[in-house]
DNA sequence: CTGAAGACCTGCCTGC
DNA sequence: TGCAGGCAGGTCTTCA
């Protein structure tokens, strides 16, 4: 389940219940690869190397030690938790000093992991052409949000969905973000007035907001893997809400497909 | 260039 | 009950 709070909240979750610097002694992998092929190179450059901080780039788990990053994307079924037991897709065991496991498991094996050294961070593949993280506001200014938005001419949903925009935003969070501000997915997105764009991107920090908030309420059972649960559900006003009711005016929630993605939204609330 | 569509995987739910 | 079909939180590649 990650989108950036489900990232953030595995981040958190790992940064809590590891304890400050913990080493690893060993890295097994299950198997060769995930999404791409796994380097081998991590079972020795990480042997009985200190984490100094576990951090996170758009939807990217980084794991930073003296001289090289262990990378982790989870793609859209991966999970790392803290566990004695065994599990069907499990795919990573790494070993720390301390008697801890740290397991990634991942179903569908859409994630990936690599490793970069330290000062390569920001020429990584994936990363390099990532637009600024929603948080930073600075960068992530409503001057850049409304600047980029006019020049585009695809589907609002679509736009705010590319990471070289801004990360970590994806199906259910742009879902529900355009409802909150009120614009249909589908609506081109320099059509739309600058006062509505500002709408928007104020919806999208909140619920990003809120959903790693609720996130934090959970994460005390994170050692028990019971991740799959998503926590923030409860809180959809139109995800995965097809045919129910609208929560503001009980009229029926759409579902169209943009970019192969559903689309979810309330066509009397939504223009 | 832009944007749409397909591909990568397994699991789970629906409907026949 | 069994099985085919469709769908799933993300990217990357290919095609128009």
């Amino acid at each position: 389940m990650p989108e950036l709070p489900e990232v953030e909240t595995i981040r958190t979750g790992l940064e809590k219940h590891l304890g400050e610097q913990p080493v690893i002694r060993s890295i097994k992998l299950l198997r060769k690869s995930l999404r791409y092929p796994i380097p081998i190179k991590i079972t020795k450059v990480f042997a009985n190397e200190k984490i100094l901080s576990i951090e996170r780039r758009a939807k990217f788990l980084l794991f930073k030690t003296k001289d090289y990053i262990l990378i982790s994307h989870l793609g859209m079924t991966g999970t790392w938790r803290i566990s004695g037991d065994d599990k069907k897709h499990d795919h990573i065991h790494i070993f720390l000093q301390d008697g801890k496991r740290l397991v990634y498991n991942d179903p569908r094996r859409f994630g990936l992991l690599d490793l970069v050294g330290c000062d390569q961070l920001d020429t990584y593949k994936g990363i390099k052409n990532f637009g600024p993280e929603p948080f930073d506001t600075k960068k992530f200014s409503k001057k850049y949000f409304t600047d980029y938005c006019k020049t585009k001419s695809a589907p609002i949903k679509n736009v705010i969905m590319k990471q070289e925009f801004v990360v970590g935003v994806g199906n259910i969070y742009a879902c529900e973000a355009l409802f909150n501000a009120g614009i249909r997915p589908n609506r081109p997105a320099n059509k739309l007035s600058l006062d509505k764009l500002i709408v928007l991107r104020k919806e999208i920090l909140r619920v990003l907001r809120k959903a790693i908030q609720a996130g934090g309420s959970t994460i005390s059972d994170f050692k028990q893997a019971s991740g799959e649960e998503g926590y923030f559900q409860n809180s959809f006003q139109v995800y995965g809400r097809e045919k129910e009711e609208c929560t503001r005016c009980k009229r029926k929630i759409k579902n169209i497909k943009l970019a192969g993605r559903s689309s979810f939204y309330c066509y009397n609330c939504q223009k």
